[in-house]
Order: structure tokens, then sequence, then C-alpha cells
DNA sequence: GCATGCATGTAATCCGTTACATGATTTA
DNA sequence: TAAATCATGTAACGGATTACATGCATGC
């Protein structure tokens, strides 16, 4: 229930169009939280019958700018404090790990291996963004967008680290 | 689509009905992948019907205990080595971090200064589990737990550290 | 005899993905 | 004028949750 959650803190920066959101998503916020075109115009036009955002400009091509209302940004904000984060119930890869002894050792390691190096090149792609990132000035808004790739690169790391461990345990 | 290999992992060590593995979903096997009681039932359905398991005994109380069969063992090692995980794609943690700047400092801190706790009572629980399983004798079956259990204590305290360096960035 | 635990299932609903369908506008 | 991009939507399907519904067996 958390993709209109994703839309109002998106729209907390201005009007945008279903177009203009899906590039966001494509971009920055699918790592956090994806959607797909077909979800995001279904669930703006739910958005809209709840009075969460209004059409606030229409465009050529039928372009609809979409903008939070009040009770969007109370929602928003109510969501953020008040409701407690449900934690992550599903992870294919520890899944997977699980077993591992089911498939021979080989293949095992071969599968650390592989995440291993799948994590370090994630954490060089996060590092490199980082660097640009660093280079901004600096203000509330970007931030809470540190505050994210400083998690991505601590996780990378450890994710990186423990294949790397799990694979001279085999 | 997972769910049907957690419980072919499940009945890699022995037949068990759909009362049986909703336990070990509850207990350990759920911090990886949960499932609810309606939709484990449907999928042993479909899974028998697909010939990944099928009905090994029947007992009291209309029990059916259901085992792995060729099939299911040849889909469960094909997914584990040869179909690409796919990478997290919604946290709805990092979701609200990524818009911390829009609720009031002190909230933040509470916020971050919430999760952080959460995490350090994550990683003393899972301490204590790993100190009773490192009694227990080396054996290839609990190599995996260890290894996945190494993995939530990592996890764990790299979100408490990062929660707590989070909260002094605000 | 009653509470607890064992045991399975169905129905409604929602969330999410894939695929299909359409058309306007801009730019080279 | 053709290609790329902008722009929105619908339909079918599958996965997941919630709630409901039922009843047997065991132990106190």
């Amino acid at each position: 229930m958390s993709l209109r959650h994703a839309v109002l803190g998106l729209l907390t920066s201005g009007p945008a169009s279903g177009y203009d959101l899906m590039k966001r998503f494509e971009s920055s916020l699918g790592y956090v939280w994806s959607a797909t075109q077909s979800q995001l115009y279904g669930e703006l036009t739910k958005m809209a019958d709840e009075g969460l955002v209004e059409v606030a400009a229409e465009g050529p091509r039928g372009r609809k700018e979409y903008a939070i209302t009040e009770d969007g940004r109370a929602a928003l904000l109510h969501w953020m404090t008040e409701v407690e984060p449900e934690p992550l119930r599903r992870n294919g890869l520890l899944l997977r790990a699980f077993f591992l002894h089911l498939v021979e050792p080989d293949k095992a390691v071969a599968f650390l291996r592989h995440q291993a190096d799948l994590a370090a090149q994630q954490h060089e792609e996060l590092s490199k963004l980082a660097e640009l990132v660093a280079e901004e000035e600096p203000c509330p808004e970007n931030t809470s967008g540190r505050i994210v790739l400083e998690y991505g690169l601590r996780a990378s790391a450890t994710y990186r680290d423990w294949a790397d461990w799990a694979e001279k345990q085999i």
C-alpha cells in the first residue's frame, strides 16, 4: 500500500504528470520503491478520487499534471511518522542461501562468488554516485538523498563481505 | 513465484503436512520468506497438480503429508543455481528515509532512533540464537542456517549503525 | 464435557506485472 | 515525412492478505 506514499513524496517537490513520475521512479526512487507504468496511472486516478492529489493543469497530448493536496500531505506525514514500517519478509537471495547445502559445493561457491561480485559492482556504482552528490551544495532536500545513498553503500559492502566470507565457509 | 521453492526446500528434510510447514514458516523460514496459511494450502494443491509434490500419507483429521517428487527436486535445484535472483525493489524504511526532510527534525530523529533501537534489539536476539546454534555439532544442513544467521547479524548491525549515523546528520 | 490444538479449505479483495492499444507532438 | 518521445489508458492474470468456515482429536 506504499506506492501512493512514494507518489505523494515525489509530488512534494512540485506538480508532475504520470509520465514525469515514471521517469523519477526509473531513475532514483526505483531503487527504494518500484512501480510499473500501468500501476502508476491507475494509482494516480484512485488517489485523485480519494482527494489525495488533484489535476492542477492539463497540457498537450492529454497530459495531466497532478499536485498534492492538503489531505495528501497530511496522509504522507501521518504515514511517515505514525505508521510502523513493516519488516521485510521476502528475500530470494537468503532463501537460496538457506538451502545452499542442497547443491554441490562448487555450485554453491559459484553462487556466492557471483553474489559477491554483483554487490561489489553495485558498491562501486554507488560510490561514483556519492562523489557526484558530494559536489552539490548541501540543503535539507538532498540530505535525505545522501542518507539513503549512505545506506546503499553500507548495505552493499555488508552483502559483498558476507558473500566473500560465506564462500570461504564452504 | 518463490513460495513453491521455499516449500520444496522445506520438504527436502522429509514429508510434512501444510500445518507442519506453516509452523516452520512461522518459526525459522519466515524471516526469509513468509506465507499465510491460505496461500500455503493453495500452493500445495497446485504443486501436487503439477507433480512437484505428492501426497505420501494421510492421517487423522484429514491430514495430508506431502513429499517432494523427483520433478520437485529438479525444479528446486534449477531455481537455486540457474535462476538469477531478482534484486529487492521495495523497502518501506528507505522510502521513508528518502523523504525524511519533509518532517520536523525532531520527528526525523525520533524515527531514526527508533529504527536503531529495533535493529539493536534484533541483533541481540540473533546473537543469542547464534550462541545456541554454535553448540550444535556441525553438519552440512546447519551450515546453511549459520550462513543465513551470519547475514542477519551483519545486516542488523549495519542497519543499526547506519541509523545511529543518520541520526547525527540531522 | 470443554478448551486447546490440529488440520484443511473457500471467497473476496487488493496489489503488481505483462501485454495490448492508441494517439499527439516534436525534431531531424 | 519518419522516428523518437510524450502521454495515457485497459484487460487478463497471478500472487498475497484477510476473513470466514468447518470439524476432528487429545488431554484435562
